[in-house]
DNA sequence: TTGTATGCGTTATCAC
DNA sequence: GTGATAACGCATACAA
């Protein structure tokens, strides 16, 4: 078959100038109805499509979005994607994925690599590191450059762009009222060292939960594990520390866990201390994902709707990037949570 | 902070020619130190970065690397994508991700979105509707540009391209070995219809391993699901067809799954009807997930080695977009699966 | 109705 | 040592 044809070999081809074929090809008053009909026959047969390197760089826009997540084998993050995808997709747009690996320098040289030209804005969750250097500067670069941003999740408000959150308070402090209104009376909570802001929200909304039936949180209780890295090491760590808090606190009769792994492995832990789910222990997640659903019990979690996420993002994005005016008024949203009730709670 | 600067902005800032200002930038010899260091000293006061757009457009390479997968919420495919992004990274290439969601549609329409100049070749995996329809004229034109594919995993010997795979039918004859050899008796499989190369090939290895132990197949014992799709509705129904395959077939002791959540289900199954696992039945799957990790048992399974997957298949692409000689030859990729033991088997 | 010229940002070639 | 020019592929204002 036939390589790659442009304008000008058309041109050539059928003895016309470039500007006709490529005013035939868009359907131009200005062209004969023959020359036009010649033309784009041709162009047909030669499967012509237009190079889109050369519009972007005419039309100084991609059409393509730069997505920057910490991980992709997360099906929080792949859920994300998958819904920027699709409203992406729908309006014309191309997505290309920056993995940060959780690095403060791997998220500020993919964001480098792509803000030079190749798209036309961010989609971005915070990368672990970067959340605990606090070091923004590089967004803040990329939106003074005039490229827009919009962070989703993992946030800051130290930056100003357009926002997709949960509540994550309310969200876990739901969660938590759920526990205590099916009876718990002692729940604890697993969550995440405080500079992971979505953890900290998450414990304060535990917080608030307790405070509401007027019971005083026990920091016994509360569980801050060091880092949500998932490599086997920690994970039997984190094993040894769940089994450490269900041995110090025998009365513990319910968890809350800011995600979907603590919950799994600190129900695994309790079955092996012969605790029966849920008669004995209730279990609630953060994050709703495949091990929630085909777990045994399948565990009840707090489901970030992440697809939603995705599609909210793209959407203000997009919008962001169409927009006529230079008004800048920056918009969060906050995407609702739903408790899903599964066989871990009563 | 200021916008994005170009070669112009600088040439006309520092009065000097645009040509004269690229050569600085590049340490040419041509310029003197004097200049050189001007220039230098002002573009990195300005932050100036090549727009790739326009390098693209020269060079008619745009250094980046399209990739179609049929669904990103998915263990394996992100594993891949993964890969792929760190030997693309490191080789200087970015990566655009495009969704096929099963469909032959928007499998093409993904293609053509990207064959137009936004990127130098391609790494996918197919549909499962262009399997079954096996219309292929989209991989052949894109092949026929000049456009390097590479497939993995799901591929057909019909198209002429490197090729990443895994053994699938040794990695499931193993498998099989693996419970006859572990005393089982009446091993079932549960896979797909034959459509799904992958599906069609592990239950090869099945009936393979079967002959090996002198046993002769029972086709009771192999149930052809419909789809691999994962609605909700489907799986019920699933688990349905798996419960019949049970209870007709009582002296079941071992069943192999062709994929992570077949078997997921059937062990939940068993366990429904009063099984014992590994004692009274035992259990593989293939391709190995969270799931098969932090299921109760965990689940025994074939490693497809995903992330291993995209890295070769990065590597075979770059390689070819970099090699100077136009010699074609297809060269396909194998990776070992390995057989990861874990408490559904003896 | 058709064609010419210009520009998007860059680099390479060649002239001064 | 510096600069003008062409080219990558396309669209478009303007000229013929």
């Amino acid at each position: 078959m036939k390589k790659k044809i442009t304008l000008k070999q058309i041109a050539r081809e059928l003895d016309v100038s470039i500007s006709t074929v490529s005013k035939a090809l868009r359907d131009s008053i200005e062209i004969s109805e023959d020359t036009r009909q010649k033309v784009q026959a041709f162009a047909k047969l030669y499967n012509y499509r237009p190079n889109n390197i050369a519009l972007s760089l005419k039309n100084r826009k991609t059409k393509t979005i730069g997505v920057i997540i910490p991980e992709i084998v997360h099906h929080f993050f792949s859920k994300v994607i998958s819904g920027i995808e699709l409203v992406a997709n729908k309006r014309g747009y191309n997505v290309i994925i920056g993995l940060s690996n959780e690095s403060f320098d791997k998220e500020v040289i993919n964001m480098q690599m792509l803000a030079n030209g190749s798209i036309d804005g961010f989609i971005l969750s915070i990368a672990k590191e970067t959340l605990q250097q606090q070091d923004y500067h590089h967004f803040k670069e990329t939106i003074n450059q005039g490229m827009p941003i919009v962070m989703f999740d993992r946030i800051v408000n130290e930056i100003h762009c357009d926002k997709v959150i949960i509540d994550d308070l309310k969200g876990s402090k739901n969660a938590v009222s759920k526990l205590l209104s099916n009876g718990c009376k002692n729940v604890a909570i697993i969550t995440t060292k405080d500079y992971v802001s979505v953890g900290k929200l998450r414990t304060q909304g535990y917080l608030e939960a307790l405070e509401a039936y007027e019971i005083t949180p026990d920091t016994d209780l509360i569980l801050k594990v060091d880092d949500e890295l998932v490599s086997d090491d920690r994970l039997e760590s984190l094993e040894r520390e769940i089994e450490g808090l269900f041995q110090n606190n025998k009365n513990i009769d319910g968890v809350f866990a800011v995600n979907e792994l603590y919950a799994i492995i600190a129900m695994k832990v309790a079955r092996n201390l012969g605790m029966k789910i849920p008669d004995d222990i209730q279990f609630i997640g953060f994050t709703d994902g495949v091990l929630s659903k085909h777990a045994t019990p399948s565990l009840s979690t707090v489901s970030q709707h992440g697809q939603e996420m995705g599609e909210a993002a793209a959407k203000l994005l997009i919008d962001n990037l169409e927009r006529d005016d230079e008004e800048e008024r920056y918009t969060t949203i906050v995407i609702e949570t739903e408790l899903i009730e599964r066989n871990s709670t009563k």
